[in-house]
DNA sequence: GATGAATGAGTATTCATTCAT
DNA sequence: CATGAATGAATACTCATTCAT
C-alpha cells in the first residue's frame, strides 16, 4: 500500500503524455486542429477528458507541445555537421534525409502544413521551414529557433558556390528558387500520398539530387 | 420608385450572392473555415445573418458554392481546346495560364488547399486538381467532374509523345512525376508569397516551361 | 413581415438587458457570485444561456455591468450639491438618503459587500465606499471614480469645522472614525435585516443624525 | 527509529489536521471559499490531495471544521462568568476582549463574514454572533449553539438595567440597537483594516466603552 | 426580401473526489 | 499513513441555425 516510486510515476507520466500527443497528432493531421475535439482525443486515447488537462493546460498547449517535440527531433536529425558548410556529399545526404523524415512523420507534416497555411500563423511555410524566423513569430519558439535560417543560409551558400565552379550563365538565384519549389512540391506529394511505389519514389529522389547537386 | 422588374430583382440576388461568397472566401482563406463565423461574414458583407441563410442553406453549402463557382470559372479558362490534344504551344500557354490564375485567385487556392489537406476530403490535392475524380468523392461534384482527369490525360499524353520525339533513355513516368511536383511546389510558393519580384516570378515560369515543354 | 423597427429592437434589448441584470443581481446577492451559475440566471430569467451571452460577453462582464449601473444611479442621488461644502442640513439629508438607498437596493449592497470583502478586490470596503480610489483598482472604474473620495473629503471637512464651533477637547479624527464605524454597522444591519419595525428604523436614523450632526 | 507510540501518532494527526485547517482558512479568507481549490490548499500545506481527504471527508466538511474550531475557541474566551449577569466591569472587559479577538483572528472573521453574507446561510451575522440560533440553521451546529443567544440575553439585560439607574427618557431598545450597530461597524473596520495606528485603535475602543458602558 | 433576437447542441475547461499503489 | 494519477459531473462560453416580425 505504499505509494508509487518517483520512477514509476515518471514512467506513467511520460508514457501517458506521449500517448496523448500521438493520439492528438493523428486527429489533428486528419481532421484538422479546429475540427478535432478534446473528447475525440480522450476517447481514442482511452482516457478521461480531465486527465488530458492534467497533462496539458489547454488544447493549444497540446498543439504546441506536439509541434515542439517534432521540431526538436527533426532538429537532431540535422545536427550532425555544424560547420555551416554544405559539401556536395552532404547536400545529397540532406535531400535523402528529408525524403525519409517526410515519410516517417507524415502526420506531423500534415499538421504543420495546416498550421502554417493559416492566416497569421502562416508566413510562407517552406521559406519558413527552410529558412526564416516565423517559428518564433508563430509562438513555436524553441532554442532551435535559428535552425531553419541556418539551413537556409547553408543552402544559399551551396548554390552560390556552384556559380564559381559551373557554368557561365548560371543564375544561382533562379536555381535556388527552382530548388525550393521542387522541395516543396516533393514534400506535399510525399506527405499526401498514401501508397507509392518504392521504386518510383526512389527515382524521384535521385532525380532531384541529380538536378540540384 | 416603380417596382423593380424581375430582371432587376434577379440581378440584385446574384449580386448579393456573390458578395456573400466573396466575403466568406476572404475569411475562410485567411482564418480558416472553422475559425470563421457566420456573424463575421454577415457583418463584413453588411447584411444580416438571416439573409445569409436566405441565400445559402448552411455554412457548408456556402463553402461548396464558393468552391464550385471557382472551379467552374477555372474550367472555362481551360475550355478552349477540347480536342484532347496538347501541342507544345498549348502546353506553354497552359503553364502561363496557371501562373496567372494562381495569382488572381490566391484566396480561393488557399481555401482549396486547406480543405483538401483535411480529413477525408483531402485526397491528394494537385493530383486531384490535375487529374482525378476526388472532387466527386469530396462532395464537390459538378458537371465538370471529369475536367481534372481529362487534363491529366492530356498531360500524360503530352509527355508520352515526348518519348517518341526526344531521347533514348527518356523516362516519361518520371518526368510527369517531376513535372507534377514542380507545379505543386510552384503553386504553393505562388499562393503563399505575398510580394514577389515580378521579374523573378517570370523567370521562374519561363524556367518551368523550359524544363518541361 | 417587415423587420422590427429600431425602436422596437432597442426596447427589447434594454428590457431584456435589465431583466438579465436584475435576475443575476438577485442570485449573486443571495448565493454569491461564484456559487451562481449562468444556467440558474438564464432559467430564472426565462431565457436561454446563449441569449445571455448575446447581451453580456461574460459572467464577469455581467457582474461589472450590474455594479456600474448601480454606482451610476447612486451617484446621481448625491449629485445635487457640487460645491464641496456640507452644511448641517445637507449632512442630515445625506444620512437620510443613505438609509433610503440601503433599503431600496439591498441586493446590490449585499453583492457589493461580498465583492469588496474578497481578497484583492476588497480594499477596506466602507473607506472605499465613502472615500477612496479602490473602485478604480477593482476594475469598476467609471467617470464617477472620484465620487467616493470627494464625499469623503466633504465629510472630513464637515467634522473639522465642528472643532471650530463646538467643544474644547473635541477630537475630530476620533469622531470621524466613530462616525464611519457607525455608518458601516448601520449599513450592514440595514442590508441584512429582512423585516424591521419602521419605527425602530427611523429612530435609529434619527439617533445617528443626533450623534454626528 | 522505534515505531511511534499511539500518543505520538495522535499528535501528528492533530498537528497535520490543524495545519490543513490553518492553510485552508488563510486561502478561504483571502480568495473566498469557492475560489479556493483543494489543490491549492494541499500544495500550500505541503501534503497530497489524497491525504487531505484522509482528514476531512469533503471540502465543505473542512470549512465546517474550521468554523467550529474557531467558534469553540472564541466560546472559551467568554466562558468565564456563567452566572448570566454582566457587570459594568465585565461589559468593559467584554468589549476589550472582542477588540483583541477580532485582530487576532482576522482570517477567520473574514471567512465567517463571507459565509454569513451568502445564501441561506446568512441570517444576519452579528445578531447571530451576538445572539441567535442561526448557527444551528446554518448547519454549523455545536454544543455551544446557545452561546450566542445567551450572550445576547446578557447584553439585553445589561442595557435594561441601565434604564433603572440612569435617565428618565433613556430608551434601552434604541441603545441596544445603536450598540449592536457600533459593534458591527467596529468589527468590519477592524477585520478589513490592514494597518492601523495602535493609538487610534485604542481610543476608538475606549470611546465605544465610554458610550455604552 | 430583410432583420436580429432567440435557441440549443456542442466545446473547452475546472475541480472535488476516488482509488490503486 | 501517503501519494498523485484518474475520473466525471458541472460550468462558462460559442456558434450555426431558426423564426417572429
Amino acid at each position: 500500500m505504499s505509494p508509487r516510486t518517483p520512477q514509476q510515476l515518471e514512467e506513467i507520466r511520460v508514457g501517458k503524455r506521449n500517448l496523448i500527443m500521438d493520439t492528438a497528432l493523428e486527429h489533428f493531421a486528419k481532421e484538422g486542429y479546429h475540427a478535432t475535439t478534446i473528447n475525440q482525443i480522450a476517447q481514442k486515447a482511452g482516457i478521461s477528458k480531465g486527465l488530458m488537462y492534467n497533462y496539458f493546460r489547454s488544447k493549444e498547449t497540446l498543439l504546441k507541445a506536439i509541434i515542439e517535440r517534432s521540431i526538436k527531433e527533426i532538429y537532431k536529425e540535422f545536427d550532425v555537421n555544424r560547420d555551416g558548410y554544405l559539401s556536395e556529399e552532404e547536400f545529397e545526404f540532406f535531400i535523402r534525409r528529408i525524403s525519409v523524415i517526410l515519410r516517417e512523420r507524415k502526420s506531423f507534416w500534415r499538421l504543420f502544413f495546416q498550421i502554417l497555411m493559416q492566416s497569421d500563423v502562416r508566413k510562407q511555410f517552406l521559406d519558413t521551414f527552410l529558412g526564416s524566423d516565423s517559428l518564433i513569430k508563430s509562438g513555436f519558439s524553441t532554442r532551435e529557433d535559428l535552425f531553419a535560417s541556418r539551413i537556409m543560409r547553408m543552402i544559399t551558400d551551396y548554390f552560390m558556390r556552384k556559380k564559381l565552379t559551373k557554368e557561365y550563365d548560371y543564375d544561382p538565384v533562379l536555381d535556388i528558387q527552382m530548388f525550393l519549389i521542387t522541395i516543396k512540391g516533393f514534400a506535399i506529394t510525399t506527405i499526401y500520398t498514401d501508397n507509392y511505389e518504392e521504386v518510383d519514389y526512389d527515382s524521384t529522389v535521385n532525380k532531384i539530387i541529380e538536378l540540384y547537386k
